[in-house]
DNA sequence: ATCAACATGATAGTAATACTATCATTTAGG
DNA sequence: CCTAAATGATAGTATTACTATCATGTTGAT
């Protein structure tokens, strides 16, 4: 099933809406392969500009620079997220269900089909986990902040942090404990693959369907544990 | 009390020895001052040279480049916890007790002297938590990995593991779950001062050190409930 | 005290990056 | 079909991230 969802973004960022156009849509969908092919810090707008036919220029009338850029895809990432979370729990009344359906969804499972509007979602979630917390680790986290760029990832903790309420309504820690398991899915999942000896669920634990069925059974028992203390 | 502990680092991580001079001591110390003032991307080595009145050349002559300095103080930073964790913990027991005083460490609580060899721990710290994780998620980590440059962090991790260990024998998750401690504690600081409303200790929760009791509550709920499911 | 290593200073230079500006050309919408 | 907007093409600047070279200063072994 292909849900092609448009996903509207916070104007502030970019500069023209890369939607509009086929080359900003270009922008958007090869910039996810760049940076997953040779990492943000060696990505340039020069070498994006080459890989679809376009000049450095071009692509700075749609992003103030590279920075930008990342953070526009993380923005992206984490409202297909957030949209996916409303669509798949929709039907389900049970909060613990719920938590369920959405360590699935962090960690990519159960996902039939890799696009979304020509989006490669599994490139765009391997970028993430690499290059995410550049977006918001920047001296100028306070700046970007009050423009509202890190808006998705909060709105998809707020939503993770009702539903542990509505699973705990006394849980006193609702927001950390969201924001703690995202990023522990995340960087786990890099652990996982990058350095083992971190993990329980490395080399030696099989193949990789495997690896991540065990980071998922970790990630239940970690929320669990936390929630029926 | 005062620890002049003087921590050997791995060759790989430098060209030239930095704590066999005073300049290599003094682009290490204002090294860390320097990306504390301007965040990691904004410095660079002119910069730094500036700041201890040399020449960027002769700190050429020490680090191959801005990112080895920061795995560097990143290593050193890991090292110089190992050994404080070995410190306070050793006379003690209780593997419950040693999770108390890591999670203390952690968040450098029960600091009572700020520096160590001259290096300013309290900034080393907050260096840290926002550029540590640059230091891996790079598109070279494998061959950074190889060369041992991460050592320092997986040898702490496993430290931890064998204190979470001797807590609970059959814990099947001991390696991820320090690995996710520590990288826990780091980011909810983070978020804390700079996207407080992805934690519950943030703004309106009254002083700075109100706000570090309630995250080190917090890591302690998720530490033990997970511990003592 | 002397001399040889060695570390640093001082200066210069290169290639690449991260932009900005300008103007011609193409494309799309009313 | 005409106008405005988008893109292409080219150029240029300041900064960064180095590398090279040689002179000068410092240190430590004899």
């Amino acid at each position: 099933m292909e849900y092609s969802v448009y996903i509207r973004m916070n104007e502030r960022l970019f500069l023209r809406d890369p939607e509009s156009s086929d080359l900003g849509r270009r922008i958007v969908r090869q910039g996810i392969l760049l940076f997953n092919d040779v990492g943000f810090e060696e990505a340039t707008f020069r070498k994006l500009a080459e890989r679809i036919n376009t000049k450095e220029a071009s692509i700075y009338r749609y992003f103030e620079n590279k920075h930008r850029l990342l953070v526009y895809l993380v923005a992206w990432y984490w409202q297909w997220v957030d949209f996916q979370l409303v669509f798949r729990t929709n039907n389900i009344s049970s909060p613990r269900e719920k938590l369920e359906k959405l360590l699935r969804l962090l960690i990519l499972l159960d996902l039939d089909d890799s696009f979304s509007n020509d989006i490669d979602i599994r490139a765009l979630h391997s970028t993430v986990i690499r290059e995410a917390s550049k977006a918001y680790l920047t001296h100028h986290v306070t700046e970007d902040n009050c423009q509202q760029l890190f808006k998705p990832y909060k709105d998809l903790c707020q939503h993770v942090a009702d539903i542990i309420l509505a699973y705990r309504p006394d849980y006193p820690y609702a927001h950390s404990r969201a924001s703690s398991l995202i990023e522990t899915a995340h960087y786990q999942t890099f652990f996982m693959h990058n350095l083992p000896s971190l993990t329980d669920f490395g080399r030696g634990s099989g193949s990789e369907p495997e690896a991540t069925n065990k980071l998922l059974d970790f990630m239940r028992h970690l929320l669990f544990s936390s929630l029926d203390a």
